[in-house]
DNA sequence: AAAACGGGGGC
DNA sequence: GCCCCAGTTTT
């Protein structure tokens, strides 16, 4: 049997029509407003297992009264944590936050560092998260996999893999590097809307009739 | 490999 | 009421 296989040309496409009605994640609305590196380390540290919109409003908050490394420190934990209540995990990312803002001026003469080994020394911050700063804060080439991108490339077959670290280094293979830009962010919005976890929306899919559904059961 | 961190929202 | 979520760290 042969396997189905996405166009992706069409594919992200029909993703951008798609995003117009959506609202636009949380570090695309920062970026667009020309956002540094720090504050697209700090929005997305919030943003880790809590939905878009609460994570939207509590990075507005917290970086107009500090959105800087010099400015975070001097915060107290408790002043953060009310800033950015109710992002998930919030008194561990009030303290993580003041942390590695201390680190940057201890080590990094207060800058965010541009290399991913560097990043990834720093507490909290993981593949998915460095990969943001890296792509949105300092323009470089590469593909941020969080759980959307992850699910919803094996979901479609665009790739097989068992992690998110195997399906970005999968993409960087099979993805036109055009599209590496536009991939995370279509298909966050996208996810979040029609190619959720359970139950998706394949009725109100683009793709519906070549996807393979691979972890599909029920669908809507 | 799996639990744990935390609270809001969908169903 | 129960399950899930723009992950990462620790056991």
């Amino acid at each position: 049997m042969r396997k189905q296989v996405v166009d992706l040309d069409r594919f992200v496409r029909e993703l951008k029509k798609a995003r117009k009605k959506s609202q636009a994640p949380v570090i695309t609305l920062i970026a667009n407003r020309g956002a540094t590196p720090f504050e697209i380390l700090a929005s997305t540290l919030l943003s880790l297992r809590t939905k878009d919109a609460v994570t939207d409003a509590a990075a507005r908050r917290l970086l107009a009264v500090a959105n800087t490394p010099e400015q975070i420190a001097a915060l107290p934990a408790q002043k953060i944590e009310k800033l950015i209540y109710p992002v998930g995990f919030y008194p561990t990312k009030a303290k993580r936050l003041i942390e590695i803002s201390r680190i940057l001026l201890e080590r990094h003469d207060g800058r965010v560092p541009d290399e991913m080994e560097a990043l990834l020394a720093l507490p909290g911050v993981g593949r998915k998260t460095a990969n943001l700063v890296l792509i949105e804060g300092f323009g470089r080439d590469g593909i941020c996999v969080d759980t959307h991108v992850h699910r919803i490339s094996n979901r479609t077959g665009i790739v097989t893999t068992r992690t998110p670290e195997e399906t970005e280094f999968a993409l960087r293979k099979t993805l036109p590097k055009k599209y590496w830009k536009p991939y995370n962010e279509l298909l966050v919005s996208y996810g979040q809307t029609i190619c959720v976890p359970v139950s998706p929306f394949c009725s109100r899919c683009p793709v519906e009739a070549e996807c393979p559904k691979q972890d599909v059961t029920r669908s809507r």
